[in-house]
DNA sequence: GAGCACTGC
């Protein structure tokens, strides 16, 4: 197949931003193109001041004082992240206690920011200079200044102090003031910065409709929104507007609220952007030739191809290996190589290696290497301008991945992936005719891709009662919302006011996981099997405890076939788990089984912590020993909205479920797949060209009523009882 | 007898 390429007009880091309103503008200077390691070793304060953010530090500093919100659009390299929270501590911020806070989306990437931070200040990481993820705090009270923590950490903060007015590293008594001494207030200025705002994850965008919120209550709040270019305007947008009426600005303290967009350069190269001058077929085929039209004609440099899937990446990575094989001398020097998060840790690590000498890399991924990880060497990347989303159905409440195209935004971050160290090239599989006129300027935002119970269940607990009147970044859909409610009020979480229930609502609203599993557990408290139930938990939460791949399918199913339990998955969970512990925990008991044993690392962490919130909300841990009978009824409990009844006269195993009548069926990795009990519940629903039902378990209909006689009360006559 | 983009508490 041949290949045409069109060279475009677009510069992937184009950084002017446009701001009509008043907002102080500031311009970045020439490009700069420099690399560190040009000046050989330097101390770290010269290195510190190399960086492209130092020339901005006394405006960030001025804009900080004086306005109320500051958005920061900073390319790669301008060191905005590592930088602006070692300034905002020089100039003060951090003094008498307060804690400058620092989020981004990931926990890798607070780890790595902070480590970095605390050994540019000289310090050990968890003393001046501390991070907090799930199931690490490494922070030290009365001693740490700065915190890097993910989002999410901030969220769950926040449950205990909704207007952020403890945010210090040591107790002490602060009233919210009206109208304050200036010694109260100096307490309460505090600065909040949301790294990678731009990425709009659920927890980024909830975080900035509430601190958007506080920001009334607490004028001398200072926010700093980090955001990528394109972002910026509707960001800025977002905070200048006043939701209802017009709020009086603040003069009093000199502080401006209308929020500023200052404009940061980065270190990444220049990148070429070459369209196809033909709409593409196939896009696995055409990436396939574009590699290897590189690799005849472009010097050395590695290759990012992104595609959507593990079933793409196979095949492409199958057709270049094959390409090489045939071809012999011309395609060799090609290391092919897959990039998904399916992938073993060790097959992971082999991207990171570096080719050896005449020999070129090739990583063909998924968008894992879009944002979360940093690939070094890429001067060629090829763009499919596809990748998997996630769409939520609020009619079925179904959550399906579909393969779609990307955004504008995504396609320059792609691009910006070939620049990081030399000019690079980067091929779009799609013509600029589609990009300039067909691709959406920005994704649609994650909230209004997902179910919202919960995050309906977080806003709740964090005193927000009209959900549906919430300043949002971006509305969730009504349907979502209307949905949401119902599951919770079904659950009894949510009372007929829509208020958190005491206590169930209030406990469900304490457990870091689905709802629905939060109240299982609840209910396991009551049944006496809270024990079971938090191990069957920790397991779901993790993505498959099984080790899975080609060519050992069937040794990975019948060591599958050694923990199975009639009762269903479930049940065969807690037969690793037991089967596990008795071993001592032992990775080589692990692979002899088939058995992930990163993944079981993982369940005994999330099972620590919710054993350790169980006790805190004042739940009951209890074994129920071998009786399975209590642990289905806690299930039921739980998850009595996915129970499906076997269709009588199907010879294909085909189930319906109760509440919407719809067709589904026993997905194969499940120990009853094939068994086909008349009654089970499902955990969660996999759609592709059927609807399959993943961790199943049976249950007494009898149960179901029991369990949630409210829900079922009109199906009684006609379903359950026939 | 099928297949899971990626995060996060």
């Amino acid at each position: 197949m041949s290949q045409f390429w069109k060279p475009g007009t677009e510069r992937p880091q184009g950084r002017v931003v446009d701001d009509e309103e008043g907002g102080v503008l500031f311009l970045s200077g020439s490009h700069h193109s420099s690399s560190s390691s040009r000046y050989g070793y330097a101390s770290i304060d010269k290195q510190r001041q190399r960086l492209p953010v130092f020339k901005y530090r006394t405006a960030i500093l001025y804009l900080v004082e004086t306005r109320a919100t500051t958005i920061i659009v900073g390319e790669t390299g301008s060191g905005k992240t590592t930088q602006i929270p070692q300034y905002l501590k020089e100039a003060g911020w951090a003094a008498g206690g307060r804690l400058i806070a620092c989020t981004q989306p990931r926990r890798l990437a607070v780890q790595a920011v902070a480590s970095r931070v605390a050994e540019e200040m000289g310090v050990k990481l968890g003393e001046e200079v501390g991070y907090t993820i799930r199931f690490e705090d490494v922070t030290k009270p009365d001693v740490t200044v700065l915190k890097f923590l993910t989002d999410g950490v901030l969220l769950r903060e926040m449950m205990d102090d909704p207007l952020l007015t403890k945010y210090r590293n040591c107790e002490l008594d602060v009233k919210v003031p009206g109208r304050a001494f200036e010694h109260e207030l100096e307490k309460l200025r505090h600065v909040i910065m949301l790294d990678e705002a731009h990425e709009r994850s659920i927890s980024t965008d909830i975080l900035l409709g509430l601190l958007k919120k506080i920001q009334r209550r607490r004028p001398e709040l200072r926010l700093i929104i980090s955001s990528a270019t394109i972002e910026a305007k509707s960001m800025s947008d977002f905070f200048r507007m006043r939701k209802k009426r017009r709020e009086p600005e603040n003069e009093e303290h000199g502080l401006q609220v209308e929020p500023v967009i200052l404009s940061v350069e980065g270190r990444g190269f220049n990148v070429q952007i070459n369209y196809s001058e033909e709409p593409v077929q196939d896009y696995v085929q055409a990436a396939v030739s574009t590699v290897l039209l590189i690799h005849e004609r472009e010097p050395a440099g590695d290759v990012l191809v992104f595609l959507t899937g593990q079933d793409d990446i196979d095949a492409s990575v199958q057709l270049l290996n094959d390409e090489v094989q045939t071809t012999g001398k011309h395609s060799s020097g090609l290391i092919v190589l897959p990039l998904y998060s399916g992938l073993s840790r060790a097959e992971q690590e082999l991207v990171f290696s570096q080719a050896p000498r005449g020999k070129r890399k090739v990583i063909i991924s998924t968008n894992i290497a879009e944002t979360s990880l940093t690939l070094e060497g890429i001067v060629y990347v090829v763009d499919s301008g596809f990748s998997k989303q996630r769409f939520y159905n609020p009619i079925s409440d179904i959550e399906n991945l579909v393969v779609a195209p990307i955004s504008r935004a995504s396609a320059r971050q792609r691009a910006g992936r070939a620049g990081r160290v030399r000019p690079g090239k980067c091929y779009r599989l799609y013509t600029e005719e589609y990009f300039l006129n067909h691709m959406s300027n920005e994704g649609i935002p994650e909230i209004q891709r997902s179910s919202m119970v919960s995050c309906v269940i977080q806003l709740k607990a964090l005193g927000i009662d009209n959900i549906l009147g919430f300043d949002w970044p971006a509305s969730p859909s009504t349907e979502a919302m209307i949905r949401a409610l119902e599951i919770l009020y079904s659950l009894r979480v949510l009372d007929d006011d829509a208020k958190l229930t005491s206590p169930t609502g209030f406990q469900v609203a304490e457990i870091p996981l689905d709802p629905m599993v939060s109240k299982m557990i609840i209910a396991s408290s009551q049944l006496g099997c809270s024990e079971e139930i938090i191990t069957i938990a920790a397991v779901l939460s993790v993505q498959s405890i099984w080790i899975s791949g080609r060519g050992i399918q069937k040794e990975s199913d019948e060591a599958k076939l050694r923990f199975a339990a009639a009762e269903g998955d479930h049940v065969t969970f807690l037969n690793v788990y037991k089967g596990f512990h008795q071993s001592g925990k032992s990775s080589q008991w692990c692979h002899k089984n088939y058995v992930n044993y990163h993944a079981m690392r993982k369940v005994l962490e999330v099972r620590e912590q919710l054993k350790r919130i169980a006790k805190r909300i004042g739940l009951v841990l209890k074994s129920c020993e071998s009786d399975m009978q209590v642990v289905r009824k806690a299930v039921t409990a739980g998850f009595f909205a996915n129970a499906c009844h076997l269709e009588e006269y199907s010879h294909n195993g085909m189930y319906k479920t109760l509440r919407g009548s719809q067709e589904v069926y026993i997905h194969p990795s499940s120990v009853l797949f094939r068994v086909n009990p008349k009654w089970v519940i499902y955990n969660s629903l996999v759609s592709t060209d059927r609807q399959y039902m993943r961790n199943v378990i049976t249950i007494d209909p009898s149960c179901l009523l029991e369990a949630a006689p409210h829900f079922y009360q009109l199906q009684q006559s006609n379903h359950l009882l026939r």
